[in-house]
DNA sequence: GCGACAG
DNA sequence: ATCTTGTCGC
């Protein structure tokens, strides 16, 4: 399962296949626990993070990790495909399992409609959300310059996400629905997780951290 | 043929 | 993703 050896026509053609079990409206009890998913890549050493949060209070109570090498390269639509299987290692290193997982990408907003978080959202089986710094593909209008405001993004005539200022005069941040979420509860909870978010005390803070692969406690 | 399409 | 500098809001 987590051993993926996918030409890109392959893993194309697989993608067309998951997309049609993808949930775009929401399916979500109480969100109690809320989770963010990265994966960062160096020397094509991957080491992947997922940590959950105490949605009320956004601390951090779990976490989990992986490292490992990745095999598939990056190519534009296929991102699963190369973080994909390191995700899997982190998800199975989790105690807490998270009521909703943001992932660092998209969701529907995909060629194919199977961003990561799409992806994911559906072979886990549980509700995501795609977040991603860049937009891919579609149009949009201007947004207001003040936290909280989004417009929608159409891909053609079809609504595929939305950009979404997550803080004043920010960059906006490209949000979709990854799975089992619609898009008006996908901009809550991403606006929700940024309630003090700021880029560069967090850059700074990530900075001072040492890169570890073992489970804090958190007890 | 060219451009676009996360990380 | 990465790199750098300047600027602005709080």
């Amino acid at each position: 399962m987590t051993n993926w050896t996918f030409s890109s026509e392959e893993a194309s053609s697989l993608q067309q296949e998951l997309a049609t079990h993808v949930e775009r409206t929401t399916q979500l009890n109480q969100v109690r626990y809320i989770a963010g998913v990265d994966v960062h890549i160096h020397n094509e050493v991957g080491r992947a993070a997922i940590v959950v949060l105490d949605f009320a209070t956004l601390k951090p109570i779990d976490v989990g990790t992986a490292l490992r090498p990745v095999t598939f390269a990056y190519k534009p639509g296929l991102l699963a495909f190369r973080e994909g299987p390191i995700i899997f290692d982190a998800f199975e290193r989790l105690e807490i399992r998270p009521d909703l997982l943001i992932f660092d990408g998209h969701g529907i907003a995909h060629p194919r409609r199977l961003g990561i978080a799409s992806h994911l959202g559906v072979m886990l089986n549980l509700p995501t959300i795609g977040c991603a710094r860049a937009p891919s593909l579609g149009h949009h209008g201007n947004l207001s310059k003040s936290k909280g405001s989004y417009t929608l993004i159409f891909d053609e005539s079809e609504v595929i996400g939305a950009a979404v200022r997550s803080h004043d005069n920010g960059k906006p941040l490209y949000v979709s629905i990854g799975h089992r979420v619609d898009l008006t509860d996908s901009i809550k909870y991403v606006l929700a997780c940024c309630r003090d978010y700021r880029l560069p005390e967090t850059t700074r803070w990530a900075d001072k951290i040492e890169r570890r692969v073992e489970k804090p406690k958190f007890k």
